[in-house]
DNA sequence: TTGTCTATTGAATCCTGGTCAATAGACGCT
DNA sequence: AGCGTCTATTGACCAGGATTCAATAGACAA
């Protein structure tokens, strides 16, 4: 990936005329702020690999939705591979920030305000959140770590909240209803079968179960 | 993908000299049975998908390990990403027929045998295994079906099973067990910190724990 | 031995990820 | 207003990996 591209012989004329092909029908260029820009681009690179797997979406194809050449990517993201993630890292940290009950609640009521909050988030971000679903089923570590970073965050958060301290099969338990919570609410955005107050009813009281069950497993 | 290569002018050189070069330094072609070489390139496949992540592996290195021409490869699949998928269709089909508990046990005891031989199969195929459950980055349609399907037909032996009829959030919670029991077994895999028999002791009581609340979540 | 079928090959082609020199937008200063 | 500076933006170019394709050789039957 480091490549050391041979040296350009550039004819004069080749130099005089770069970047002048035909203007009379390309619209000037826009200048962003880069915070902007890059706000601009996360967005789509979610929008596109969430309806499509990463290598489906070509960077010319990233360029043309955006209306920017690809070297601005390039600009931007050193790799495709850094744009797939730093929009999949953004997902992960909007829903870590949407999904944190107020510290004022009680136990059991921040648990069902947090798969609230939780499927609210599937729900309005839908392919968003499938990117970040499916991201983390690739092989490649960094891009798993992401995904793992915020389930550990969200065990953490429930591992806290437990009146007992947490021993290797409650870990394995809580990250356990993790995937829970994750299967069924892909499972909810695609079919649409079971009402959503419902399925927050089951998770919460599921979470009681788990650890409960987890606690008592000899 | 599909490609229009444009006509090819071949000089009656280079034609006469086509595949002749060098040829005391190879060794002889070795014509395999379709069955066996598609077989080989399959088993293949999986190992090195299951070691790496899809775009890491390229088909020259698939070709040199196994020992053929690129062509050869395209021969017997498509496209790099139709040797993939019926990589992991293999695996999937593997895992359904090992993890099927004899017919002439009583229930409880097929779930419990369902997950043995599941975990197991889970060790003892590991990188497979867990190729099997991330798909790739971003997983694509068809590889995303592999898994769903594999999902299915376990959730179907489970509700097949049940004295109660599947309502929809009895089917989500079925689902969301199996979403559950990959999620423990990936931490298993990964951190072997809790024994396997309390595990399965762990996975078969919740399944009962889940069903029942689903059963009554109203 | 000859003919036929097709698995196998390696060179050629193409597309996608990435590079890079040139340019133009934006701003500050005089 | 004009000039200088910085850098976002561009489009042509490049290389490697995926794919194509015409030629060849292995295997079998007559």
């Amino acid at each position: 990936m480091d490549r050391r591209v041979s040296p350009r012989t550039v004819t004069q004329k080749a130099r005089t005329q770069r970047l002048r092909t035909d203007p009379g029908d390309k619209p000037p260029r826009a200048r962003l702020l880069v915070d902007e820009r890059r706000a601009q681009l996360l967005a789509l690179g979610l929008s596109l690999f969430g309806a499509r797997s990463y290598d489906e979406v070509s960077i010319d194809e990233l360029a043309r939705a955006a209306g920017v050449s690809k070297g601005l990517l390039y600009h931007y993201f050193p790799t495709k591979r850094d744009l797939y993630t730093a929009a999949l890292r953004h997902a992960a940290q909007q829903l870590l920030e949407e999904t944190l009950p107020p510290p004022d609640m009680l136990p059991e009521d921040r648990a069902r305000r947090g798969i609230e909050t939780y499927l609210s988030f599937a729900e309005r971000h839908g392919p968003a959140y499938v990117a970040l679903m499916r991201g983390g089923l690739g092989a490649d570590s960094e891009i798993v770590n992401i995904l793992e970073e915020t389930r550990a965050t969200i065990a953490q958060r429930i591992l806290d909240a437990l009146p007992i301290g947490p021993t290797p099969i409650v870990r394995a338990a809580v990250r356990g209803w993790i995937g829970f919570v994750e299967a069924t609410a892909l499972d909810w955005l695609a079919h649409q079968q079971v009402e959503r107050g419902r399925l927050v009813t089951l998770l919460t009281g599921l979470l009681v179960d788990v650890v409960g069950r987890a606690a008592i497993t000899i």
